[in-house]
DNA sequence: TCAAAAGTGTTCTATCTACACCCATGT
DNA sequence: ACATGGGTGTAGATAGAACACTTTTGA
């Protein structure tokens, strides 16, 4: 094992993994904020992320941060990129990750000071560092990848409906799909399959309930 | 400007730039290697890199290193991602690059000590730490690249005859490619323009040659 | 006149887009 | 019976793949 990194020294850099935490909640693209607890930006809404102390691998490190702030198994994560300078304060780089997690499967930990709670991303305020730009690079990067792989097998649960999975694929490219396409697309890629059964929800006719064909990433 | 790291100090964590610089030579895609000067695995192949100092970005620590590998300007430069625990004796992060540069405008430092030389990323030798690996996702990165942003200007010089950009398309692909349907998708994008010159060479009908109508990047 | 690479068009196929009606259910 | 969302097919447009002959030049 490595030797750890002493405490703070202001000429040692700071290796540290941001995580942007997507989940589809209400029918919206949702993303996980904290309260900022350093300088600068202190009190700022900010994405979660911790030091990289060398003990573990900085993939690690982001997925044991976002098993911290919602309790949710590792869905989906990513590496986005690293940059350095975000914090004039310090000699710092920042690499950056994005999840996807199921909404129904996250128990924040709101009575913590740093109050973790969700922000829609068409609505987000001013966030410390570059956070802003990191949040838009990680929306278009997952709306990208929505195409050719399937990653949204992250945000929906086990069994969903396809108007479920469709509303999830709206809210990230933020425009709307026909439904006749969309299922058409779906099935033909061959990566979600029916299952046998239907869930009736309401005075219409019940719908039928599918699965993804693989929940490991799958590139087509 | 941020403080400086100080020396080599076995508990700081070590954040270094690695390059995969591409050119075309010959017709074949190459990628530049060096003598690797440190353990582990001092003396095998590796990518150039050094050492990041806090004074700069990564990015321009990325190109600088590039720059001085090569002396070409800095065509085309793009992260690809970051990894740590690559050196088992020290606790370290790397962040990796690619870059695209146009083979004449090169030229390399031979007489140094870690004797920089180009080679074929087909018959690649075994390299230090996970070189390899890091050389495989920058040939997919790129490959996948050429198909919707004009990168490939970053590897062929101001002016081309489409023969020489379809051998580099080639090159990186893998595989051949039709040169009528290449001629259509080329013009059509709108990536590359015709120059009012031709070239002759050899006992056949003179090219004529192309620009791209931008050399920053583009993307479809 | 010959060899060698440049230049050019059409057909076929697959994929994406647009679009409207019937079905099953609860109230 | 009616309101609500689930489920389905077709036609037109677009993009990609396959494919062969003529042109220009130097030797």
């Amino acid at each position: 094992m490595p030797p750890v990194s002493g405490a703070d020294q202001i000429d040692t850099p700071l290796v540290a993994t941001i995580v942007v935490i997507f989940a589809i909640r209400e029918g919206a693209l949702q993303v996980l904020l904290v309260r900022r607890a350093a300088d600068p930006d202190r009190g700022l809404w900010a994405l979660p992320g911790g030091r990289w102390d060398g003990e573990e691998s900085l993939d690690d490190t982001a997925a044991r941060k976002l098993v911290e702030e919602t309790g949710a198994a590792d869905l989906y994560l990513e590496q986005l990129f690293t940059t350095s300078g975000l914090d004039a304060t310090q000699l710092s780089v920042a690499v950056a990750y994005f999840a996807l997690v199921e909404a129904s499967t996250v128990r924040l930990r709101e009575e913590q000071e740093w109050q973790p709670a969700w922000h829609d991303v068409g609505a987000l305020p001013r966030l410390a560092l570059n956070n802003n730009r990191v949040i838009q690079q990680a929306v278009d990067r997952v709306g990208a990848k929505l195409d050719y792989t399937n990653i949204a097998y992250g945000l929906v649960p086990r069994e969903f409906t396809l108007r479920e999975l469709q509303t999830t694929y709206e809210a990230i490219l933020g425009r709307s799909l026909d439904r006749r396409n969309f299922r058409k697309r779906m099935l033909s890629t061959g990566l979600i399959e029916p299952t046998d059964e239907h869930r009736r929800e309401g005075a219409h006719r019940p719908a039928l309930l599918y699965r993804f064909a693989s929940r490991e990433p799958v590139v087509l």
